[in-house]
DNA sequence: TATGAATGAGTGTTCATTCAT
DNA sequence: CATGAATGAACACTCATTCAT
């Protein structure tokens, strides 16, 4: 039951498969380089091929950026949605432990690998106005998944009833940035944990005094 | 006798404007064409003056970034601690209304003029890694900053006595800096408001129901 | 089954083909405008060539003049090492036919094409320390090369036992080095056989009178 | 009985003063870092005057290394001419006596302090073609010099009445030039000497056995 | 007269992109 | 289809020279 919906013969495969290597290693140099220290020819000279074969898979130098980008969001995404969906919770105890649960997912893609979110954050940004505009996007994005759980939240009824979903998404996601923000300066275990715990503290009982 | 501490002769003031015209030109450059894409020529043609001018002033491109950053950083702090003290306040309504102003300040700092908090936390990070460093610094310093409001609350009893001041100072932090980036991506005044109220309402409130 | 020892294929000797070109554009100009005079520029132009096809074969500026360099004194060796070997003659008579002809040599070498000697003589060291020091190195080398005749005919019998065989070598060079700047200031073939019948009689009868 | 032939006021004494040691500071930089390795502003920087002085003393860059050259050449005959003239000897034992004492001084003059044989024969011929055509017309007055030793010596017969006097004594020049050369290359007094005593040997053996 | 600020021509070098093989 | 040779636009940076103060 093969769903040939794209590469169909072993050329075809075979092409997909260099597109593929060719992104990968765009980003192992922009990460490594930057993306303006990075010429053409050390991603071509990375994978061993000549690097006008680089033009026959993509336009030039702007367009594999993009395509970097999109690789590494669709990879965040993937490994987020794949643990938890926003209606899997019942309770606010449930909802806690899933928020743990979104933390050390997070934890695991961002910690283990600080390339994907210091291109991500801080890198790509820089390159034009148009890439920032899709980084910007990507944060609004992510708002609105954070906004999903919110609602559902809410719909349920272990979260205030009058929150400000949207706001409150991107405040959230903002401590969650600060928490990634943080380990691209210095990586820590300790300090990582500390810091969800804080975030999770103020979540759930602010920070006054009762 | 003249009073002037710093520069004295005329031609020295002369110099000292010159100097401060070419950061301010740089940073309009920088902030409309990024770093990359801005040529020593176009800071010099936009002052009228000649290119090897700016080599009078500065080492070189990498140079005036530097100061321009520590401008820009400058220019923050300042309008922070203009504004407020972290043991200017007694009681957490007091607390509550310092919060607000500072959340205005920042919204006066980076709504007027969004080309500062762009070019700070998106286009800088991406020009090298000495300089992707001074960035994480900066959110570090700011941390820092948050820290000593909360560790005075904490002191004088109107913030939970448990609170982990630090990693909270960075959660917050990231609500302040979610606010920023959702205004580079589109200013709008309410959204802006209701973000503000939402980040506060966490703080103090959580957003669990009761 | 073809027999080229080094290049085989024909991009392969197009290319070895094209820098030799250079190194040859690169002579000409250095010889007409100096070093400091020549820009890179001016090499392609002069091959019809962009400049940028320059830097595909060599580092930068001053890796070309090192190969220019080479090129010259690697003819200049060929050219003497092609005439006369040191132990190809056994008598005093001999000895002298083989100094008138090597003197020969060296005009027709120098002689018809001032700008090598030019190049080699008064152009390169300036050009910086290292340059110099490979000039000066040359003319060690070549004393190296006359006092190899010396010995032989130490050896042989047909000179002076005790000859101090290097520094006599160095002081004939000197001769021979008068000659070629003597040619450079104003060529004249007339004058040219005169100093060297005179080298050749300062050789053989010292200048005293008997 | 003063001859006021130049400089008359204070003013105009300080002005040739300066005027002097610009030559001398700027032989200096030019023995350090080559003549295009050489700013103008440091030439100034090095006396500590302002580097637009330079233009009120000396029209141009160019202009002052020729200046620099006067002064150098002018020593080195300054220093030849006191030291012996052609006509003080009558025979060729006290001729012998002339040219060891040249040779000496020639040693003194060059082995002391090689900046200047270096920069008058390595770099300053490279500078452009008028001034390599300034130091081969050195070379050639200084064959003349040569040539009156020589012409005195056939004139009163203690040199060989046969003798060309032009060549030979370009010859004569060649083997101090390989002397020179030889000490700039890594001065050594013994070999020096040893070149000077082969020199002379040359000079008045030749090289055949007898 | 001395100064040094201003200038811009000049140049080495990089690299994205093209295209003939 | 893959290659890499060729290209030239682009740019950072230097420094001799001028000239207002």
């Amino acid at each position: 039951m093969t769903t040939e919906s794209a590469p169909v013969t072993r050329a075809e495969r075979k092409k997909q498969e260099l597109r593929r290597e060719i992104i990968e290693a765009a980003f192992d140099c922009f990460a490594e380089r930057g993306y303006h220290g990075t010429a053409i020819a050390d991603i071509a000279a990375r994978l061993g091929v000549g690097h006008g074969t680089f033009y026959r898979y993509f336009e030039n130098k702007r367009d594999i950026v993009d395509h970097v980008i999109t690789d590494l969001i669709d990879k965040i995404v993937a490994s987020l949605a794949a643990e938890n969906a926003p209606d899997a919770v019942g309770t606010l105890d449930e909802y806690r432990e899933q928020t743990a649960r979104i933390g050390e997912a997070l934890t695991t893609i961002f910690g283990e690998d600080t390339r994907a979110a210091r291109f991500l954050l801080l890198e790509a940004p820089g390159i034009d106005g148009q890439m920032r505009d899709r980084i910007l996007d990507f944060h609004e994005t992510a708002a609105l998944l954070t906004a999903a759980y919110l609602e559902h939240g809410v719909q349920v009824g272990y979260l205030r009833a009058d929150l400000d979903i949207h706001s409150t998404a991107r405040a959230i996601n903002g401590m969650i940035l600060a928490s990634v923000i943080s380990e691209l300066r210095a990586p820590s275990k300790a300090r990582q944990a500390r810091l969800s715990a804080a975030i999770r503290r103020v979540m759930y009982d602010g920070i006054a005094a009762r």
